[in-house]
DNA sequence: ATGGCCTCGGTTCGAGGA
């Protein structure tokens, strides 16, 4: 069983790299953040043409949520009941006797400015909400962009980054938060080698000096845990033209 | 020192991302 968690930063111009990404790497779940899509304009046909189920949530311009499944998909759910939102961050569904939870946590741009209250309160809503919903389904997973840097071993140069959004002491306290649910960071569940994110900057060829942070995540609850074998991000389609910033997350469970 | 890119909408620049 794998479990993908992948930011495309526009599925219009990504879909040809989700597709290509699928045909190399089969996988049971993919969630998508940042479509960008109206669900007019949603790629359905060619998603179920490459053989997967899909439920999305998007909005114009920005934000957007997918679910991309192998099996069927069911108790969608779509942002979070305890938090009124406009933006289309949040998609929850059950596959395979799992509860599936896509989230694009708010970027909160700086620490100083209304976004990044925004995202402290949204997180906020979204532990309280995940609690209920781990009440319900004991099997749980949290995949998306978290936007939050745990720590300094995920960040290309700690001392730069200090205090600045994506790694505040506020943002990683609400990580820890999450985790205080019990769910486990599947990453670091294992040995892992030094300086590997999961995004990077498009400018200052940030990528090639790997200048990244491991924004993006996975988080699983016990029974999911305790399954998973291996979680790996793969950097490939970050080298690809036209790429998105950020590269899939991949956790194998048994 | 600063900003350096990409996407979108909607026109060729501003907003937002991270």
């Amino acid at each position: 069983m794998k479990l993908v968690t992948w930011n495309v930063n526009s599925l219009k111009v990504r879909l040809p790299q989700v597709l290509q990404w699928l045909e190399s790497n089969p996988v049971d779940v993919l969630c998508l953040q940042e479509t960008k899509l109206t669900d007019d304009k949603f790629p359905v046909a060619e998603i179920e043409a490459a053989g997967y189920q899909v439920v999305f949530s998007g909005q114009k311009t920005y934000n957007g949520v997918a679910i991309l499944s192998r099996h069927p998909i069911t108790e969608v759910i779509k942002n979070n009941p305890l938090f009124e939102d406009e933006q289309q961050r949040i998609l929850a569904a059950t596959i395979e006797g799992m509860r599936i939870v896509c989230a694009y946590v708010p970027n909160g741009q700086a620490v100083d400015s209304d976004k990044y209250q925004y995202k402290l309160r949204w997180l906020d809503a979204l532990i309280q909400w995940l609690g209920t919903e781990l009440k319900q389904h004991e099997s749980l997973a949290l995949l998306g962009d978290y936007n939050i840097a745990p720590a300094d071993a995920d960040v290309h140069d700690p001392a730069a980054w200090e205090g600045q959004v994506l790694v505040s002491d506020a943002e990683r306290a609400m990580f820890q938060r999450l985790c205080g649910l019990n769910l486990s960071d599947a990453f670091r569940l294992f040995p892992q080698a030094e300086k590997l994110y999961s995004w990077w900057d498009y400018r200052q060829m940030a990528f090639r000096r790997n200048r990244g942070m491991r924004i993006d995540h996975i988080l699983l609850s016990p029974p999911l845990a305790s399954r998973c074998i291996a979680c790996e991000i793969d950097k490939l389609p970050r080298k690809w033209e036209q790429p998105s910033d950020h590269t899939p997350v991949i956790a194998t469970l048994t």
